[in-house]
DNA sequence: AATTGCGCATA
DNA sequence: GTATGCGCAATTG
């Protein structure tokens, strides 16, 4: 047995997607723009087997042209997979070429899946006495594992772990792998979809095996289930066998093995450089070479081994660097000399690399820490407190950094009064108007300082603004930039506070030490993303924004945050009582007409009802779940059909109302202060805009008579003041029409003209004061069409026109407005020249799919090159103004607040005798924000309630 | 108790 | 056709 000879099969397909996810949140893209991430991770995964395991026999396997059996059994079978991603499609070509200059055999089967070809290899493979190792993540192939075939499965993290038989005994409670076959077959497999029965997840096939061993065996012992179970499993038998079917990899496909074949060989190592080259891989290349030259002499080494493969779960550092207290002297030592080498599956942590975190105690150490504190230019800080609503939060501790690697952690005492004595000893630092603070999403500091009547003076610095910018279709929450650009994992708070829900703890309730680690890491991790961020943020020639917007709309945000806005309860109170007189009217009459009860909010229950037993259609039309649709413009459609979709169509308008806001709201009036604070999100939207949630302010209804009454319930703070409402009019086609230059539309502008019967006069050719209503509606259309980079299929989708009609618009509209057309044009050109497109003020937004090869997708792209520049300029316009008005509210002592940002539209609290300074001042700083070739303008309206002011 | 899909509110 | 956030039902734990 000493002498047994090892086969490793890899799945291709698996160890591509595994590779490509991992890059997702930063793909590796080359010189030529091609997506490279599928392909390095592929080599990644097939360099790293090879080196470790050194098999004398490999063989890669690849799926074609799907499982034409298993299609037959099932229609949809995976019907319901997501297309392909472009960056794998393009990817394989590669991956052959790479692979048959590396001598690898390729095995692919016509109609068979990489699953049946693995298989069957296995099994013969067996007969001659080898041992083979399955290379995949996917569990489906534990039924395949026998004494003599294992999987050799890639682990998060990196490493590797070999399932044999023990290994799946245990994984899947069963007594065989075989009986893998019957738990994939009850439970099912979304990505494959295979149904598996109806109401069975991990769960209950674990106990369905445990109790009768087998699919077989549960189907016909039904009569010992009870209740609902009992029905949906009898219901379901054919459905499980085939399942069960679906999930039972083939073992009989025409495919041999040939040990002959099947040898590793030596690679071309000349054209697999050259390969690399190409897609410009350098350490790829190191790495190849690397595993390649030693291999004559490590080859005999490891095939003595009848054991499995070595296993390695987590990769092990060898050294562990961690530095206790004590090893290094106050503000003497230098930790920053880290050589450790390191890869995207070896992340360093808080335990394997060595800093200095320590706790100031009380008296003292803490007079002497400040001190240092205060002679320092720059530095980063981060608080820790009980909850994540700053109104309430009360401060547990503060972390500061100045240096890599070190900090210090400042805890507070639980008592207010003794909590604000200490806040008092550190105030100078916060109010300094010369040291530099910098954090990650300061808001909430700011905020949370605020309460404690501290203002953070002096230069900011936010990561996380930092990082929006540098690449605002990333996240950036702290984690993933560390893992992205530092390659370090954080301690997460859970393994302090535990998963949250029902027994979080508080950060109060962290012994001191741990809060010292994790509070001084995030200030330390936060420094050292600042030195990556600082250099990017020129380079990408976002310095401005970043200093002149972002960083000040910081402290505008946070100031509107905590004001809030008051809310009349009482008025949403009655507003519900109402609603829901109405919305039992409706319900009563839906099920008259239904003929039985049922729940009409649930879309399943109304599609059964509207399409199985009131058969309104013939061919009801299916969600991409298998559900029937019953959106709005569906039921839409069908209103002529019968008069109960009338009835539930208005039966969920007032429903959605109801809920979502007239009986929402109120819930969410901060006790502390009585008023409704939303968060404003500064780095969500990649184009620029804010967001609002908690709640969500910025999508309050407006266009129907009963949804627009949920803004009377948004009212002054008192008396003495009224709401004022300031937005931009067409500011979006305001910025297009300037940016593209097109005179006509320019005109119109400057002539203060309507701007949709302007063009609706121009478009249909007739005078202006003969445009009818139809034709002004048409034309706006088309106007927000472009500003979306319209199609005429979904300009003909919005109106009443004809794909040809609509054709015929869209061309005489480009006729009308030439400019406007090549402005289109050069948005789409400058994209595939550059990768990205830019607002006004040079915000970018890079767009990774402009060059796709797949139209559907390369057209997504093409509508956000449009859209993106016009959105985010209108978004940068209104910030300027944000910050300016701002500014002169503060120092010009006014008692009037700025409360909302709807986009393009602020609202204020106005102290009533400051109203016409106010206008003045709102209007004049919205208009002149941004100098464009056309004039911005701003409408202005006040009222005791949100709408009147509108 | 947390996640997912749907439907729908805004600019 | 762009950009968001949230509530409910359903489904799993």
């Amino acid at each position: 047995m000493s002498d047994q000879k090892r086969l490793f099969l890899v799945d291709a397909y698996a160890l591509i997607f595994r590779g490509y996810y991992a890059f997702i949140k930063n793909p590796r893209i080359n010189s030529k723009g091609e997506d490279t991430s599928a392909i390095m991770g592929f080599m990644n995964s097939l360099l790293d087997v090879i080196k470790r395991e050194r098999p004398d026999h490999l063989a890669v396997c690849f799926d074609k042209g799907g499982s034409a059996d298993r299609v037959e059994m099932y229609e949809d079978y995976k019907a319901n997979r997501d297309e392909t991603p472009e960056g794998i499609k393009t990817a394989v070509p590669h991956i052959y070429n790479i692979l048959k200059a590396m001598h690898i055999p390729i095995m692919v089967k016509d109609g068979y899946e990489a699953d049946d070809v693995i298989g069957t290899l296995s099994r013969q493979a067996e007969k001659e006495g080898y041992k083979t190792y399955m290379v995949t993540p996917d569990k489906d192939f534990a039924q395949l594992v026998t004494d003599n075939i294992f999987m050799y499965r890639p682990v998060f993290g990196g490493g590797y772990e070999t399932w044999g038989i023990p290994e799946v005994k245990k994984k899947f409670e069963v007594e065989d792998p075989m009986q893998v076959i019957d738990f994939l077959g009850m439970m099912g497999d979304s990505s494959d979809n295979i149904p598996g029965l109806p109401g069975v997840g991990e769960k209950t096939a674990k106990k369905f095996i445990a109790q009768f061993g087998s699919m077989e065996g549960l189907l016909a012992n039904t009569d010992q289930l009870k209740g609902k179970m009992k029905e949906k499993v009898e219901a379901s038998k054919e459905l499980g066998m085939l399942s069960k079917k679906l999930a039972t990899i083939m073992l009989d496909v025409p495919v041999e093995f040939n040990a002959k074949d099947f040898e590793l060989d030596h690679p071309d190592i000349e054209k697999v450089k050259e390969i690399f080259q190409e897609l410009e891989f350098r350490r790829l290349t190191d790495n190849f070479l690397k595993t390649f030259a030693t291999e004559t002499t490590v080859n005999a080494s490891n095939q003595n081994t009848t054991t499995s493969p070595k296993t390695e779960t987590t990769s092990t550092p060898k050294e562990i660097k961690s530095a206790g207290a004590g090893q290094f002297s106050l503000f003497g030592a230098d930790p920053s000399s880290e050589t450790e080498t390191v890869n995207e599956y070896t992340r360093k942590t808080a335990e394997t690399t060595s800093h200095f975190y320590q706790s100031v105690t009380p008296g003292m150490a803490t007079k002497l820490f400040i001190k240092n504190l205060l002679s320092q230019t720059s530095v980063c800080f981060d608080t820790e407190t009980t909850g994540l609503n700053p109104l309430t939060a009360e401060l547990v501790g503060i972390a500061f950094s100045w240096e890599i690697g070190k900090g210090f952690y400042l805890p507070f005492p639980e008592n207010r009064d003794e909590a604000q004595e200490l806040i008092e000893q550190i105030r100078p630092f916060f109010e300094s108007e010369s040291i530099e603070k910098v954090g990650q999403n300061l808001k909430y500091d700011i905020k949370v300082l605020a309460k404690y009547n501290v203002q953070v003076k002096g230069k900011l610095f936010d990561t996380m603004l930092a990082h929006y910018l540098i690449n605002p279709d990333m996240r950036h929450n702290m984690d993933v930039l560390a893992e992205t650009y530092l390659n370090y994992t954080p301690i997460s708070i859970e393994t302090l506070i535990g998963k949250k829900g029902k027994n979080q703890l508080s950060m109060r309730d962290v012994p001191l030490e741990k809060q010292t680690e994790y509070a001084v890491e995030d200030a330390d991790i936060t420094l050292q993303l600042k030195e990556h961020f600082k250099n990017e943020l020129g380079e990408a020639n976002t310095q401005k924004l970043f200093d002149d917007i972002e960083i000040p709309l910081l402290r505008v945000l946070a100031a509107m945050e905590l004001e809030g806005i008051n809310l009349d309860k009482d008025f949403l109170n009655s507003l519900s009582e109402e609603l829901n007189n109405d919305i039992l009217n409706l319900e009563q009459r839906i099920y008259a007409a239904a003929g039985e009860e049922f729940n009409i909010a649930s879309p399943k229950q109304l599609g059964i009802i509207l399409f199985e037993k009131l058969k309104l259609v013939d061919k009801p039309k299916k969600t991409k779940t298998g559900q029937y649709a019953t959106s709005e413009d569906i039921l839409s459609y069908l209103a002529k059909e019968h008069d109960i979709i009338k009835d539930i169509l208005e039966y969920r308008g007032l429903a959605k109302l109801k809920s979502t806001y007239v009986d929402a709201l109120p819930l969410q009036v901060e006790e502390s202060t009585g008023r409704v604070h939303t968060d404003y999100m500064q780095t969500v939207a990649a184009t620029g805009r804010l967001s609002s949630n908690n709640p969500n302010l910025q999508n309050i209804p407006i266009r129907t008579e009963r949804g627009r009454q949920v803004r009377k319930a948004f009212i002054p703070r008192n008396e003495e003041y009224t709401l004022l409402a300031a937005d931009y009019s067409q500011i979006e086609l305001r910025i297009i029409a300037a940016l593209s230059q097109e005179e006509t539309m320019i005109e119109a502008f400057k002539n203060g003209e309507d701007i949709h019967a302007s063009t609706a006069s121009k478009v249909f050719n007739v005078p202006l004061n003969e445009v009818t209503r139809e034709q002004r509606s048409n034309a706006k259309t088309v106007n927000f069409g472009i500003i979306y980079g319209v199609s005429a299929f979904g300009l003909s989708n919005q109106t009443d026109l004809s794909r040809s009609e609509a054709k015929d618009l869209i061309d005489t509209y480009y006729a009308t407005y030439p400019k406007l057309r090549s402005f289109i044009h050069e948005q789409v050109d400058f994209a595939r020249d550059n990768g990205y497109v830019q607002t006004v003020l040079g915000r970018r937004r890079y767009l990774k799919d402009i060059n796709s090869r797949n139209a559907v997708v390369r057209g997504a792209a093409e509508r956000n090159a449009v859209n993106a520049p016009i959105q985010g300029s209108a978004a940068d316009i209104i910030k300027i103004a944000m910050i300016h008005i701002y500014n002169k509210l503060q120092d010009g002592n006014f008692k009037t607040k700025m409360l909302l940002q709807v986009h393009d539209e602020l609202v204020f609290d106005v102290y009533k005798p400051e109203m016409e300074a106010i206008k003045t001042l709102v209007k004049s700083e919205m208009e002149n924000a941004f100098k464009l070739d056309v004039p911005l303008d701003v409408d202005l309206d006040t009222g005791d309630n949100w709408l009147e002011a509108h």
